[in-house]
DNA sequence: GGTGAAAGGTCATTAAG
DNA sequence: CTTAATGACCTTTCACC
């Protein structure tokens, strides 16, 4: 779907200060809440929002260490692999990729030296032929929706 | 930090129904609202729930390609790549990372001939040297808290 | 717009480390 | 002794009809 500028501007407070309700929300828009509640749903419905899950630290949960590991994977055993890796909690997210690998994983780890059992473990698999693995250090840019949100919103007011 | 069971069954119960609050969380745990209340405040105050923002379908919002790019950088560029790339809305995470290439991206777009434009735009910058991207296919296991919540929760009872 | 229901705060009491 | 949980009460605020 596209979204409007008012849509732009409700995804953006919800970003900044997500618990405030509908009705404060109508204040700082200065639109009825009967609009911001209808335009709330319509995102939800349409899936633009998925969720209001809690963003979750994995370093202050004791995982500071992340890294991206590109993984290939023997013809055929892809299915297999994606179970396996699904098994490890260390796994945050897999994505399959076209490129040089086959798959691409982000991790997280206790250390440095827990990071070497958590890639033990997801590449002692018999599917998975070889794994190079990119330690993070920063993170300059941290997840964010609101730059793209507003260039949705722009481009089709 | 580290989290006990009843916090990994509050984050756990969070991650599943975002909206129920914090009454009918503690009707559900078993406890006492103010519990719910003091657990809550202290994970957000130690940072392991970072807020609440709104989960993002960027496909649903109109971009539906999704990419991870290597980029290789000219010494003592770093800053200004930095700098450069937080301006690019497609731009949605950035991390400084070891091995071969310098820094790892993850970008979006409308498609896969404007993953092009986005990628002549990222690129398109002095301090970068080499870029080589992965396009995403499939998703199999989407970012995730769950599985790392239950064994942090597991480790520290 | 009105109303029933939570959130959020405070308190004294009790239990547990 | 310190920290946490509990249930009670209160006021403000919001979601829903």
């Amino acid at each position: 779907m596209s979204i409007d500028e008012l849509d732009g501007r409700l995804l953006e407070l919800l970003a900044g200060e997500p618990r405030i309700g509908v009705l404060e929300a109508s204040r700082r828009l200065g639109v009825a809440r009967g609009t911001v509640q209808a335009r709330l749903d319509r995102l939800q419905s349409t899936g633009v929002i998925r969720g209001f899950g809690p963003d979750v630290d994995t370093g202050a949960l004791g995982y500071p260490v992340t890294a991206f590991a590109t993984l290939e994977i023997k013809q055929g055993q892809g299915a297999d692999v994606r179970a396996h890796l699904a098994t490890v909690p260390e796994v945050l997210e897999l994505h399959t990729t076209t490129g040089h690998g086959d798959m691409l994983c982000r991790l997280v780890a206790r250390s440095n030296a827990d990071l070497q059992r958590v890639i033990d473990r997801v590449v002692g698999f018999d599917g998975i032929v070889r794994a190079s693995t990119a330690i993070v250090m920063e993170n300059p840019v941290p997840l964010r929706i609101v730059p793209l949100v507003r260039q949705a919103a722009r481009e089709s007011g």
